[in-house]
DNA sequence: TAATATTTATCGTTTTTCGATAATTTTTTA
DNA sequence: TAAAAAATTATCGAAAAACGATAAATATTA
């Protein structure tokens, strides 16, 4: 999928661990970690905006569109 | 909810219409419609992948998260 | 004004989030 | 290096939401 969540360089700006953030969030440590490693197929816009939010950042630099080298156009 | 969709830009730009643009990223107008008017609550990064790829632009050009004003932090 | 495109709405199915929880693994710290 | 803390992974169930199919309404264009 090449749909890549990078949410870890935000969180070492803000230095802010998983838990803390997860607590900010309002969402599980848990289910943050299985976004935070791409493991997760879709996203609420409800929590995207928690996590950019409190981030301070933009969708855009958490997530990003790689296409694969064979998807070539 | 903070997180502003604009797709009409980068279709614009790409001079693609929704009923193509529906067909490409293999989803009906109708639902592609919703998303692009922001009624959607979430997304499948299955989709934005394809709306990108179809789109040439990452999710940042489509997905915005603007804080309102009572939300300083 | 007629044709076309888009939006809105409803229903049902399927997918997926997310909480809760626990176990496992990794990382940090003393 | 051993213990503690943090993060990851897994499972289950409930709730939410995507999405298809379809139709109707609205808007746009020719």
């Amino acid at each position: 999928m090449p749909i890549i969540i990078n949410i870890d360089v935000m969180m070492a700006k803000r230095k802010i661990s998983l838990g803390d953030l997860a607590e900010r969030v309002d969402i599980t440590p848990a289910n943050l970690s299985i976004l935070k490693n791409g493991k997760a197929r879709a996203i609420r816009f409800s929590t995207l905006e928690a996590i950019c939010r409190e981030l301070d950042c933009q969708p855009g630099d958490i997530i990003e569109y790689r296409p694969d080298d064979t998807d070539n156009r």
